[in-house]
DNA sequence: ACCTGATGATCAGTATACTGACTAACTATC
DNA sequence: GATAGTTAGTCAGTATACTGATCATCAGGT
């Protein structure tokens, strides 16, 4: 362990000074959230995507693809991928739209439905644990202030998720 | 347009009603800053990423890739490959360290920190629309709690940055 | 010096999520 | 009912970011 003037683990003080940056801080949390919510969901063969789609159905059943992306933040292709996984596993229910042939309206079966309600004490119980830092109090008070922030700038959202855009154009060879 | 009983766009208001949980809004809270910023940082061929890894690099010169991966919550071979990308870029500088010949300092070159400088104001104004919605005061109250969370969680911080995990272990052909 | 275990970094392989092109189906207009 | 323009969804291709194996180096014990 080289331990002259090198740089050591900073100290959770340290970080919380050099991260009082609103932008930082948003990845900061939602790694947390994911890591904490990740764990709770291995054992059930789902990942945080996965249950919030079967939380967004069992809340809006009969909605279409494109508008359950939308509403996920999660573009057409990849919830697509998504639906077509969930429903070989017996999750959801995917059928043509009796208006719109294009359509394909889904929902919860009922299997579906009952892993949801299987997995969400262990959400709660993640969601408790990150929120415990706070009192009760200040968590009304964040959970308002976080949902104004999200609500007014939604329309700013980024569509396409989070991977990186690409950077290099083309750059056949060279550096 | 079937305007039937189906779904149009929900209102801002309902959005807001539904996802008064505070991991959904997590994740919105982070998308929406990635939009934010995204546009700001097109023009410089840079993403949020990059940046903030200028950034890291401008507090903390001197630090080795793994190091910086950790402070970012970026995992060892992608810090490995935006180096090397910035690098070849003229942004930073990438030496043996003296004392351990595995590890590599890293630092701004004058031409990466010119451009942090630049990028600069922009994320600032970036971040001042995020945060627009809230007042001054609020802000800071804001800031604090979210800081709180963050820092007292980062021990269950996910490792592995925003993908998905894996979900079917094999399945060598039907479903 | 030699061996063992740990660590920083890289390489090869793989999984995920995107972009763009495409098909099918809807609406509007003639 | 034919045509054009739009939209839901899928397919193929590609870019990004991971996991695991490997190499080089360091630290400690003998």
């Amino acid at each position: 362990m080289r331990n002259d003037e090198e740089y050591e683990q900073p100290t959770k003080a340290a970080i919380a000074q050099r991260h009082r940056k609103i932008g930082p801080l948003s990845r900061r949390f939602f790694q947390v959230y994911l890591g904490l919510i990740s764990e709770a969901l291995a054992p059930f063969e789902m990942d945080p995507s996965f249950y919030s789609l079967l939380v967004e159905l069992h809340e809006r059943p009969g909605i279409d693809q494109r508008r359950l992306g939308e509403a996920l933040g999660i573009d057409r292709t990849t919830i697509g991928q998504m639906v077509d996984e969930l429903d070989h596993r017996g999750l959801i229910s995917r059928k043509v739209h009796a208006q719109d042939r294009r359509a394909r309206i889904l929902s919860l079966t009922s299997k579906g439905d009952a892993l949801r309600l299987q997995i969400r004490p262990h959400m709660l119980r993640a969601q408790a644990q990150l929120e415990a830092p706070l009192t009760p109090e200040e968590r009304g008070t964040f959970l308002e202030l976080l949902t104004r922030i999200v609500v007014s700038n939604l329309d700013k959202e980024s569509t396409g998720g989070f991977r990186r855009r690409k950077l290099r154009p083309k750059e056949k060879g060279g550096g």
